[in-house]
This record gives C-alpha cells, sequence and structure tokens, in this order.
DNA sequence: ATATATTATTGCTTATATCGGGATAATATG
DNA sequence: CATATTATCCCGATATAAGCAATAATATAT
C-alpha cells in the first residue's frame, strides 16, 4: 500500500465531504479512492470515516488522525518545496573568505563557473590566511585549509590536500637530494609563517612520526612566494599539492623525501550553524562539494 | 512512487550511512533502496546524497530534507500509532452527564453494550435534566437533546428526535383531535418546565410556522411524567419519539396533529474541544455514532 | 409513499510498477 | 597491487493499482 497516497486520499475526502469530489480533485477514480481509504483503515485497525452512500462524517479517531494528517502533509510539501527549491535561481551575495592560495587557484575557478550557472548570485570575496572569525565578521562562509575554526560552525569536508616537499632541479643538483626527513636539518628549508613554522613532519613506512626541527633564509606567510623561491633554487619548500602540482608534473619542482607521507590536510567548508540555511550558500556549497569530490590530484 | 516509502528509504540510508545496513533493516534489497532514493531524487529534481561506491554523505540540501523528514515520519508514526491504538484497551472511569429521559432509556442501554466490549471502563453517570457546564463540574462527555452548550465545546451530533404531540385515546374520544395547532388552545396541555414552556411551534404542510401559546392543568421538568398522565387521560403532551415511540407502537398513546410537522430536535455528545482526546471518550462517542447512526426510529 | 437520482462499494480485467537476483563499475583496505 | 566491499544497472517474475461496470444503500422529489 502506497501511504502517502492513501493519506492524501483520506484527507481529501474529508475536505470535499464526498468520494466523488475527492476523486475528481485528485484525478482518480472513486474506486482507487474507496480501496485507499478502505486500506488505510485495514492498516490502522479502525474505522476512520463513517460513511452512509449519501453523506460521510469523520469518527473521532479519524478527526484526530485527519488533524494530523493534514500538518503531516503540509509540513511534507514545505520541506520537499524546499529541496526542490534548489530549482529555484539562488540570489543574492555569499561573502566569502578564504585562503589566498587556494583561493586563487581552486575557489576562483569555482566561484565563476558557478557565476556563469546561476546569473543571480554576486561574490564578495576576501582572501586572506588569517582564521577571521566569520560570524563576528559578517561572512557567509568560509573555506579552509586545515582550520575548521570555532565550535558553533558546521565545517563540511570538501576535500583533502596533501603536503610535498620539493626543490628546483638545479638546488638538488648542487646540494644533493635528503634521504631521511632528519637530512632536512642539513638544507635551506623555506618556512611558512602560519603554520609548520619551525618544525615539519613526516611519516615513515613503518607509521612512525619523524618531526623535524627546520630553517633557512626564507620565511614568508605566503605560499606561492616560497614556491616561486624553490624553483629559482632557493631552497626545500613544504608546500600544498595544489600549489605545486603543476610545477611538479612540468618538472620545474622535483619532490624529495617521496618515500615518507607528509601530511594530509583536510579542506573545509564552514559556516554557521543556522537551522535554515539559505539556499545560495546550500548550492554553492553542495557545488564546491561535487567539484572537488573526485578531485586526487590538484593541480 | 510511494514518497513516505521513498522518505524511509532516504532517512534510513542517512541514518545507517550504507545502503546495504539500511536495506537489511528495512527488510529490502539493496535494489529496491537505490531505486528509492533515485526516484526522490528525480522527484525533488536535486541530489540529496553525495555518494561514493564506499562512502556517502549528505549534500546541503539532503541535510536540511533530512532533518525535517525525520521529523515528519516520526510524527506520521506517532499519528498512526495514535489511531491504531484503538485496539488497545480503553481504560479508565467516563464521567457522563445526560438528560433523565433520553439517558435512562438510550444511553444506559448503550452503555450496558460498551462496557461487556470493554472490561477496563468504568462509568460514572449524572442523569439530569439540567444543562450543567461540563468543564466546570469535571464531566468528561455530556448527551444532550437540543443544546450544545458552551462555545469551547465539541458537539457531535449523534441523530434525531422528532417531537410528537399524542394524547390516550380516552381523553381523544371525549374532547375530540385537534385539526390544526391553534386549537390546542382549547385542550388541556401538559407542559414541559425547561423548554416549550408556553408556545408550541409546528410547520404546516406548506412550510409556514404556526406558533401555538399552550397551558393547561399540568406543568412539569419530566417527560415521562408528562407521558404517563397523558397515558392516564389528562391531556395532550408534546414529547420526543424516545420517550413515546413504543407507546405509540402499542397504541396507549395516539399521535395527533400528523399532518403539522413538530420540531426536529438534534442530539449531540459534548465534550471539551481538547488537542488529544483520550482513547477511553474517542472509543465511547464513535461507539455512540455507530449505534445511533441508522436509527430512524427511536423506542 | 413511491420513484428516481446520487453515492459508496465490490468484482473483474488490464496495465503498470515493484522487487529481487545477478552482473557491473567503482573504491577503500591490506 | 589485489581483494573485498559497495552502489547501481539490467531483466524476468510477481504483485499492485487503476478503471469499468454492476450493486447496494439512501436522500430527495413527486
Amino acid at each position: 500500500m502506497d501511504r502517502f497516497q492513501a493519506i492524501r486520499a483520506f484527507v481529501q475526502v474529508v475536505e470535499s465531504r464526498s468520494f466523488v469530489r475527492a476523486a475528481e480533485r485528485l484525478g482518480l477514480s472513486t474506486t482507487a479512492l474507496s480501496r485507499h481509504v478502505a486500506e488505510l483503515e485495514a492498516h490502522l485497525q479502525t474505522r476512520l470515516l463513517q460513511r452512509t452512500t449519501r453523506r460521510i462524517s469523520l469518527t473521532e479517531t479519524g478527526r484526530a488522525f485527519y488533524e494530523r494528517c493534514g500538518q503531516i502533509l503540509s509540513e511534507l510539501d514545505e520541506a520537499e518545496r524546499e529541496a526542490a527549491q534548489e530549482m529555484a535561481e539562488p540570489r543574492g551575495t555569499i561573502r566569502l573568505t578564504t585562503s589566498i592560495n587556494f583561493g586563487m587557484r581552486q575557489v576562483t575557478p569555482a566561484i565563476a563557473s558557478f557565476l556563469s550557472r546561476y546569473a543571480q548570485v554576486k561574490f564578495d570575496v576576501s582572501l586572506s590566511d588569517r582564521i577571521v572569525d566569520i560570524v563576528e565578521e559578517g561572512f557567509d562562509l568560509a573555506i579552509r585549509v586545515g582550520a575548521t575554526g570555532a565550535e558553533n560552525l558546521v565545517a563540511r569536508k570538501l576535500g583533502e590536500t596533501r603536503l610535498v616537499a620539493c626543490a628546483s632541479p638545479g638546488y638538488l643538483s648542487r646540494h644533493g637530494a635528503p634521504a631521511s626527513p632528519e637530512d632536512l636539518s642539513r638544507h635551506n628549508c623555506l618556512t611558512y609563517e602560519y603554520a609548520l613554522r619551525d618544525t615539519w613532519t613526516f611519516r615513515d613506512g613503518a607509521g612512525r612520526e619523524r618531526d623535524v626541527r627546520v630553517g633557512g633564509s626564507l620565511n614568508s606567510n605566503n605560499g606561492d612566494l616560497n614556491a616561486a623561491a624553490a624553483m629559482h633554487g632557493v631552497g626545500i619548500a613544504l608546500e600544498p599539492d595544489f600549489i605545486v602540482g603543476t610545477h611538479l608534473k612540468s618538472g620545474t619542482l622535483v619532490p624529495v623525501l617521496a618515500a615518507f607521507k607528509a601530511p594530509v590536510t583536510p579542506i573545509f567548508a564552514v559556516y554557521p550553524s543556522r537551522r535554515f540555511l539559505p539556499l545560495k550558500i546550500r548550492t554553492f556549497v553542495d557545488f564546491l562539494v561535487e567539484r572537488f569530490s573526485g578531485t586526487r590530484e590538484w593541480s
């Protein structure tokens, strides 16, 4: 038995106070309607409608059931409209903050693609590697590598990035490639201000952690700058694959310590945990998840 | 598509975080489950679950829909359990007030029949022709002829009673039968304290109202007493058919003014309009409606 | 009171949809 | 890299729902 159909039938009969009128409104035969109500009653093992062939009235049980069903059906309709509203154009401005590198390389093309699909949406993007308080500063959404932020937020995982230690072929031919993480202490390591400032972590074949204190002639708060420096042969950088992926492919940078696993960092979409998320946000986050879901290697 | 089935499937998949586990719990094949979710998504024209063959996660839209559906399903379950609970024994005491005559003749046997069916129910009956405030005096239910009572009450029609003017054959042979309502002014009319004290109303063949001022040697607050007096030849009484039905059948009383329609009075079950009526009350009212629904002639 | 029209239900037939099994494709895990 | 797990697709068998026609019941009109 299709309970939804049956309940709909029952409700319509009550509201029409007639099987034939209800059948007309639902576009069914009275036969089907009569059966539905009968099946519902059989299912509940109770009588919902007191019917003479001429008039129908609710039983007490039926009255109670009807009231609740009316409520439930309208709630369901609302939920479905809300969900299907995906088709309704998302509109409005999305205030977004994200890290400079990932923002430039991955989020920007995603935004472009999203904008071409949804003409009514605008973006207000703030690039910053600082972890901003999105509630405090009025952002709708943050896309963050690694950090999720405060407690009252929802973090939705978009993907992962793997850090890769790498250097230019020129640097390696001059200084040799490190064979183990500990060798890094004898190399010029380009460090990053906001994370991994002093210590880089690797995991060896046996799964043991190998922490190494690193340092060198360049520390910056910008991964691109470090990558560029590495390409110019300044030293070894530990970079997320979405920054150096293309350079590794082209050979301008070469991975080192490939036998050791560098940390994997999750990438999150972070937004306030509201009961009903605005359509524009929901749609954009879904879009990002879909776009990034299959991504194994950033480029 | 059975939308409830589909939603149930969807919710179970979300909660099981797996199609196969959800299928086990629902006693379905994974095939059916997969189809249900796919159909639901097609219906909503949106993606609810982001699924790899190995793991599934909710889309934002799906998350919102899931939360609402969980709510809706539990409401539906509750409504169905509540309705099906009819099978659960009604139990407890029903505090009931009803008029003396109708109570004695019709309600008492109904109560007896109800008690024999539901062993866990007890009755506390108060017979009175006074219109009591059932909320004030703590009654669950009143059965009333004519009056429905206060505003915050629900009145459920149980049936109708027709008033019949009648007298004993002896009285009529001595005084003759009235040919029109107006003739009643020359007769000894037995009047009833709570209603129709001074004026009786009839409707003639053309549908016109014919009010007649009546009076005589006996006024009482008890229909039975008036009927008994009429049978003893005292005069003409205007009595509900549930009182005089048997006497009319046996011939101890004879109807007069049969060409004129006497007023029809509805009979109500009246109870407080609570959101959730106790099972015992619901069941008893349904029982009364069923018992009286076919009744055309009271006896 | 009788006849008539309206209305809900039931039996029967056809068409449709649903279900489960096996095959397939995809992906974590060891 | 191989294997086991998992979701989806295809197909045949079964079950289910819809409509038509007939029936029973009842309100309204004559």
